[in-house]
DNA sequence: TTGCGTGCAAAGGTTTTGCATGGCA
DNA sequence: TGCCATGCAAAACCTTTGCACGCAA
């Protein structure tokens, strides 16, 4: 009677192999299922959608929602103690920027005194332009 | 041969009032659909997808993208486009908090001016635990 | 009358779910 | 042998779009 064990399986590793070799980009499922449909190693949607839903979980890979029409978005970031810092997502270019500061971390103790609220930086990102960007657009 | 004349109907004032009375919480379509016709008064969803796209556009009216679930949410800002705030989003009961407080605002300051980077609320959430949840899980 | 507004239904897309099968340990 | 994972298809949703009709000005 094994409890919260996880099966090593194709569709798997296949998924996480796509994942990290896009770390640096952000994908959705229907990007995810055409490729490897056309690597020759297909994994239906509703796998592809129950994994990512655990790696999310797991803290693995970052879930995004720019907007309603495109539907969520997917990012690979790793186990590399992301939990412990904010994410700034650029929506331009959609470089995903991680920042360690000590600022930031007090609007944690803010929130929690005066909202009652405690945040999950793991889970939280904020969205915005970032300085290339803005520049970019500022001609 | 009028143009950008807009004619006033039936439908397009009651979607109003109803974002004007809620201008406290957000709303969806589903949503506004389903009241107004428990209301007596239906309205296509057609109609109210059209006609907040207009106010959205118009400046009227704020869209939120909470996450893929909920769809797309809306709520009437009016004229006073000061009325930014930054959502709490409870991972355990889903439940949205909405928080407009000046110290929060500090934050798009400080990153701005730090990290180079201007944030959006209107996209930005934080995902946490509310104090309900919190307190329910410590017993 | 003009042309914007509306309703209906169909279509499009993403995501979820039920159920039987397959496969790891 | 257990139990998790998968695939398929159906279903559930949200949202958009085409088209004919209604209605404000």
């Amino acid at each position: 009677m094994k409890r919260d064990s996880e099966y090593n399986t194709r569709q798997k590793e296949k998924l996480l192999d796509y994942l990290i070799e896009n770390k640096d980009k952000h994908t959705n499922v229907p990007t995810i299922s055409a490729y490897l449909s056309a690597e020759g190693t297909p994994v239906g949607v509703a796998t592809i959608y129950r994994r990512l839903d655990k790696l999310v979980d797991q803290g693995l890979v970052r879930k995004y929602v720019i907007d309603g029409k495109t539907g969520a978005c997917y990012q690979y970031i790793g186990d590399n103690g992301c939990s412990e810092h904010f994410h700034l997502k650029c929506v331009r270019c959609d470089k995903l920027i991680h920042i360690n500061c000590s600022h930031l971390m007090e609007i944690n103790d803010h929130i929690r005194e005066h909202h009652g609220f405690v945040i999950d930086p793991s889970k939280t990102v904020f969205y915005g332009i970032c300085s290339d960007c803005a520049e970019a657009e500022n001609k």
